[in-house]
DNA sequence: CAGTAGGTTCAATAAAACTTGAACAAAGTA
DNA sequence: TACTTTGTTCAAGTTTTATTGAACCTACTG
């Protein structure tokens, strides 16, 4: 192996310490991912992202934050499919580098897609399966309060529907105010 | 102890088993509360006084339900907090028997309050910390990039203080398509 | 009072979720 | 072909979270 090669010469031009307000971003970002039901290191991970304004490759993403690279790998990899990072190719480097997204309208549509868009097709699914169930109910007064029951999660169901639309409407709204936002 | 005290011809007059339908949809809220980060035998028990016109207390919960005593009391009480149950004390019996909260919309309304709203109020103390950091920070870059960052994270902060009150208001509408609703 | 029913608490246990790292692929390079 | 770099997979280990049940309150009741 060469010492000096391209890519020895580029990483010893990065600290491999973050700064102290970068280290509350993540902490931020890793609070954020759990209550949001994601597992910690994906927030790690992008808010790392978040604060640089150059790409980072995932060994560099390991060595900031100490994870392993097991846990790069499958951030790196969930948070591209949820649109959260997005991956860039530098010429001549065969190594994947990664920046974050940071318009809110499309991290909020990546997550909906993801996270609640396949809740509400299982949703219809139950709901099937409830009605199923039903027409073999013996007790009358059971069957009736089973109709009444899916009815109500039926129209539950459909409100859900309708909100996710709106959500992503008014959370795209403004977004231009982060940055210049050329699409 | 008396054979047959009330509480005893009362109890006596329940199942002990449930409808297979009626299991279907404590199952949806079981899986329903843990995508909400909620625990398990918590959307089972909601789930449980959903099917039921009669209210319940919580002995009948636990058997219905195969769970502990400290399952249960502990899942009322926080579903209680959440204003998803009730609870009703019948005249004569010393017992707390709860039921099922049906609206829409007090559901959604109670999750953000309890849930989304604190995150809120945490995040306004994080973007004061991180401001506080990017005081004592010494490479320019850097805090620029941090100044520019902060910004963000109070437009999102911003967005997401505006998008709440919209939810409850959607999600409030035609909520009494799912009975008379009278509040 | 002593006894009992209804309910809460919390340390111990069980279950679920996350992370790790070694083994494995894939694809370039000499 | 043999070697290197880059990245993925997944069984095993670790950490976190939820559940249990026995001890403990509190307020009735005889």
């Amino acid at each position: 192996m060469t010492a000096f090669s391209v890519t020895k010469i580029k990483a010893s031009s990065y600290q491999d310490k973050l700064d102290e307000w970068e280290l509350a971003v993540v902490d931020l970002f890793l609070n954020a991912a759990s209550s949001f039901g994601l597992p910690k290191s994906y927030g790690q991970i992008y808010g790392l992202l978040f604060c640089r304004d150059q790409s980072l490759a995932m060994d560099e993403v390991m060595k900031l934050l100490q994870i392993s690279k097991g846990s790069a790998s499958q951030g790196l990899r969930a948070l591209r499919q949820l649109g959260a990072v997005s991956s860039v190719f530098e010429p001549g480097d065969r190594k994947e580098r990664f920046v974050a997204e940071i318009r809110l309208r499309k991290l909020v549509g990546g997550f909906l897609r993801e996270q609640a868009d396949p809740h509400l097709e299982k949703g219809v699914a139950r709901l099937q399966q409830i009605e199923g169930l039903l027409e073999k109910v013996d007790g009358k007064d059971s069957h009736n309060r089973g109709i009444r029951r899916h009815e109500i999660l039926s129209g539950w169901h459909r409100q859900m529907s309708r909100l996710l639309p709106w959500v992503k409407m008014i959370v795209g709204k403004s977004d231009r105010l982060s940055k210049k936002s050329s699409e």
